[in-house]
DNA sequence: ATTTTTAACAGACATATGTATGGTAGATTA
DNA sequence: TAATCTACCATACATATGTCTGTTAAAAAT
């Protein structure tokens, strides 16, 4: 291998480091040095050195495969979310622990825990949210007025917007031909906030 | 340890790994070992042979933190999409090259290339498309009546549904308050067509 | 022109890590 | 009761892997 301009290889390192963490496979110096065509283990690991000091990974001293990436200052983490197929009542612990699968999202890592549901029937077709959507779920056991959540109706997982006055709450859809639910606050199972909604098309 | 009753340490260690896996860090033996308490190496590592031979764990021989999530055949392969700002014509190449940023995406391993827009304007409401959605654009030059495309009209990146009769090409909005586009098919020029709409909420 | 920085290489070392062999004891089964 | 299985342990080995030292040459900076 020749010298190569400026910059321009070390780019080329941290998108195969990047692409390799994204798909959940952290890769070895020495993986690196071979997709990049290294003669020498150490031409790796001088670059990722480099973008650890460029602040862009980060790295587990003495462990294998210990590069990570960097969390931009925009506090967005990238995880998998488990695809929850139903929620019966109450079992959603039971149901994240085994999901139907998993999709991968961007979200603030604060985020203790984010599960996402395929959206039935009508009720929030004003708001965007259509059947088979699939909405991602931060989970929560409150919410503010004007969030949209998902709250167990009858043994039902329903995706309603929030609307809470002193201790009524008030469960809203989003189209006409729906009523609104309105419950007692301390009766209402609120499973968590809708942070995000995802359509696939044909 | 004393001996445990049969399964329920594998089911523990089974937890264990996956949620390392989700995290993005794939776990040792030994780590394995240490979780679990287990004073031999061994002992984890029989766990997880037992796990992949159950065809809930699958394994890269002889590489360390091999141990991998059994996932069914979905034929999703996650991946990095480049979210472009705006798409002044025909310079997609560049703004793909130089993007705002990216947001994983898990697509088809077919699809060539994909790209993501922010949507400006209320023109495709109808279809739940609302400003400030990011759509996920499968590049292609052309698309099948039906299809929901990004295609450049004077200029702009516009989302609109897409329909040939002959050799005439109507866009049409998927809002009573805008009018559909009526063009010649050599005129148009397709971006791509829409696989996904994503909203975040708040 | 000189110095400094950067990209890349070669070889080696220490440890982390996957793997193998053999053994013990409690459960389960025949 | 004997045989088999399972959970667990102890030790060892080979390799994978992170890390170090030293060198060369081209580019950039002074």
């Amino acid at each position: 291998m020749g010298r190569t301009p400026v910059g321009q290889t070390r780019e080329r390192v941290f998108k195969f480091v990047r692409r390799r963490l994204l798909s959940g496979q952290p890769p070895t110096v020495r993986e690196v040095q071979k997709a990049l065509g290294f003669r020498a283990v150490q031409t790796a690991r001088q670059h990722l050195e480099q973008l650890v000091g460029d602040g862009r990974l980060t790295a587990d001293r003495n462990k294998s495969r210990g590069y990570r990436l960097a969390e931009p200052a925009s506090g967005l983490k990238t995880m998998l979310v488990p695809v929850l197929g139903r929620v019966p009542a109450g079992i959603l612990e039971e149901a994240i622990e085994d999901p139907d699968g998993y999709v991968t999202a961007d979200a603030p890592e604060i985020s203790g825990e984010v599960f996402a549901l395929r959206v039935q029937g009508e009720s929030m077709i004003g708001a965007g949210i259509f059947p088979g959507d699939l909405v991602l779920v931060h989970r929560q056991p409150t919410a503010r007025s004007g969030d949209i959540v998902v709250a167990l109706v009858e043994n039902e997982a329903t995706v309603k917007t929030f609307k809470q006055c002193d201790h009524r709450v008030e469960l809203h859809p989003a189209n006409p031909l729906f009523a609104p639910i309105i419950l007692d606050a301390d009766v209402v199972v609120i499973l968590g906030k809708v942070i995000e909604v995802r359509r696939t098309l044909s």
